[in-house]
RNA sequence: CGGGGUAUAGCGCAGUCUGGUAGCGCGCCUGCUUUGGGAGCAGGAUGUCGGGAGUUCAAAUCUCUCUACCCCGACCA
């Protein structure tokens, strides 16, 4: 490709609206080009990107045996209908009608239509296991897209599903699936770790997710220092504490007229937050009319936060979890948040397991203005083995749940989920197969995605330094990027540069040759903002010596060889990887 | 959806408080010079000042309203 012919819109200033580094370079760099809130149109040199991530998943794919296939983007009400899920998707789904006045989506995932071709065109144990995936675009009307590409609304995803006669066959396909994502990731030489996951509302116990390390990631990832262990925040857990060994003190009721939060009062008693108990009061599930019934106390140490996943998993709270508001509080109370505690607590309680091990701790004491101090559990508000949870979010230092190590957070870009869907869509759509017996069975399903235009930005999240982005060679947008310096004053040079540019791309690398008539300073900055990891440039300085400069986009050192030996070099790179 | 912010040329911004002929840098076009890290000189083009309504002799500027976009919180690849 001849970059005088390219549309390559590069930026010197970084648009404002950028804040994350894959952001500000993919529009500074000209790979793509925002819409409207979410919606970006990928440019000739970002697709070239994109198709190449492509081709990574599907060559994994196929070698993990699953079949490409292609769905609809907008999909009949009717099949969500029949999941249940037309009602319960909320807005994230964007929904529509066609001139018939019938209702359709654009889809955000494919399970429906997935198990409709399966149920349709698969009846027997026989042609099981199968695993299906597309590379699609999906739209999801997310409340904030933000980060570029990172969280748009339409995005593409490799999707797959695969369905199984049995949990054994699933768990094969599962590993399967695990290995096949990593082998993608580490082709695109990416630093990532695969976590235990939260499986959301479908129940499961396989659910992994794949995150790129990255500062600007929006999850916070988990792991063990000396351990396998590793975990999203969301689902992490610590090893159990020990119970505590001191003995209780005196009960002692004392005034705090405006301590409200944990840090005030631990400063005004001297006691440390570890000391202290904190109480959340969530909505319980069930009949909310019946307002003393309904709320559920939440027993927290104090220098603990919620998991607010864990805790709409806690038996009798309700899903999702929701948070109750002052005036309910006060009634079940008679006293306002802040002063809050287990003590004669008039709700039904559930205690974290770090709180209920403290021996002597402070809380509120349900008056306002009023805590106590010198708490016991067993002596002031005796709980049963029921009420003992976790509902915490880990902290670093926390030991392991598998006694290896301790742990420590990072910060991941999810790219890709793995789950098991169990018979959440086989059931409720009728998608039976005839067992060995002759009977209907449904089918358990697998479930496996990976963001393709967000691996883009995660890609170069990891890979930039300060003058631009610095593609791995497998996903480059070329591989070579010949730079002509002067080519209009040189005739050495414009024949030099066109001969190479034509013997690399019979050679089968894809280069990019700037034969634009910039000078040299605004075709280097071009060169290191786009990233081509291979760099040829010719002057006419070299050229009087009978060489041109080969340059690591990576490693930054010039080299001066003869053009033969330059494209060698570059040949011998691409083969050896 | 709640909270905050922004909207002026392709991009980055000033001008708004205190109403009075719409500006700067980069980019773009023409010419000359220059040519190894985002050139210099000269000339030039480009604006419904986000939309609508209002106040006023006069509105980018004041008022009301709508919209879009960005950032911070709860969901997800």
């Amino acid at each position: 490709m001849r970059q005088s012919q390219l549309l390559l819109p590069t930026l010197k200033e970084t648009p404002a609206d950028a804040d994350v580094i894959s952001h500000q370079l993919m529009l500074r760099a000209g790979l793509i080009r925002q819409l409207a809130s979410g919606l970006y149109s990928w440019l000739p040199l970002g697709l070239r990107v994109l198709r190449n991530i492509e081709t990574i998943i599907r060559e994994e794919l196929n070698i993990s045996g699953a079949q490409e296939l292609l769905m609809p983007v907008v999909q009949p009400a009717e099949l969500w209908e029949e999941s249940g899920r037309w009602s319960k998707m909320g807005d994230e789904m964007l929904r529509m009608q066609d001139r018939h006045e019938r209702d359709f989506c654009l889809g955000p995932t494919h399970e429906e239509v997935i198990t409709d071709i399966f149920r349709r065109e698969v009846q027997s144990y026989k042609q099981l296991p199968v695993n299906f995936y597309q590379i699609q675009t999906k739209f999801r009307d997310e409340r904030r897209p933000r980060f570029g590409v990172m969280r748009a609304r339409e995005f593409i995803m490799k999707d797959g599903y695969s369905f199984h006669l049995d949990q054994t066959s699933f768990d094969a396909t599962y590993q399967e699936m695990y290995n096949c994502y990593e082998r993608i990731l580490r082709r695109m030489e990416l630093d990532f770790r695969a976590v235990e996951a939260d499986t959301g509302n479908i129940g499961g116990n396989n659910s992994h997710e794949f995150h790129v390390l990255a500062a600007s990631g929006e999850d916070t990832i988990v792991y063990a220092s000396d351990g396998p262990y590793a975990a999203n925040l969301e689902k992490a857990v610590a090893a159990a504490p020990e119970p505590s060994t001191t003995t209780a003190e005196p009960l002692e009721r004392v005034a705090t007229p405006t301590q409200k939060t944990i840090a005030a009062v631990a400063e005004l008693l001297d006691v440390a937050a570890t000391q202290c108990v904190k109480t959340l009061v969530v909505k319980a599930q069930g009949d909310a009319t019946e307002a003393a019934n309904n709320l559920i106390a939440i027993i927290l140490r104090g220098d603990h936060e919620l998991n607010e996943i864990k805790a709409a998993n806690l038996p009798g709270v309700a899903q999702p979890l929701a948070f109750a508001d002052e005036a309910e509080i006060v009634a079940a109370f008679a006293a306002h948040p802040g002063s809050l505690g287990p003590v004669q607590c008039p709700i039904p309680m559930l205690v974290d397991r770090e709180a209920a091990a403290l021996a002597s701790f402070v809380c509120g004491a349900n008056e306002d203005g009023m805590h106590f101090q010198g708490v016991s559990w067993q002596r002031d508000c005796p709980i049963v083995e029921e009420q003992i949870v976790d509902a915490r979010n880990v902290v670093e230092g926390d030991p392991a749940p598998d006694g290896q190590g301790e742990l420590r957070f990072l910060r991941g870009i999810e790219v890709g989920h793995i789950f098991q869907l169990d018979r959440a869509y086989s059931e409720p759509m009728g998608a039976f197969v005839l067992d060995q017996d002759g009977r209907d069975t449904a089918p358990i399903m697998g479930c496996y995605g990976m963001g393709v235009t967000r691996l883009v930005a995660a890609v170069i999240e990891q890979n930039h330094d300060d003058r631009g982005i610095l593609w791995p060679e497998p996903l480059a947008p070329f591989s070579l990027h010949i730079i002509a310096l002067n080519a209009q004053k040189s005739a050495a040079v414009q024949e030099t540069a066109e001969q190479m540019y034509q013997t690399a791309a019979a050679a089968g690398i894809t280069v990019l040759l700037d034969d634009r008539s910039e000078r040299p300073g605004v075709k280097f900055a071009d060169a290191d903002l786009i990233g081509i990891p291979h760099r040829i440039v010719i002057g006419d300085r070299g050229l009087q010596n009978g060489v041109v400069e080969y340059k690591d986009r990576r490693i930054g050192e010039n080299e001066e060889l003869s053009p033969e030996s330059a494209l060698a070099r570059v040949t011998d790179t691409l083969t050896n990887d």
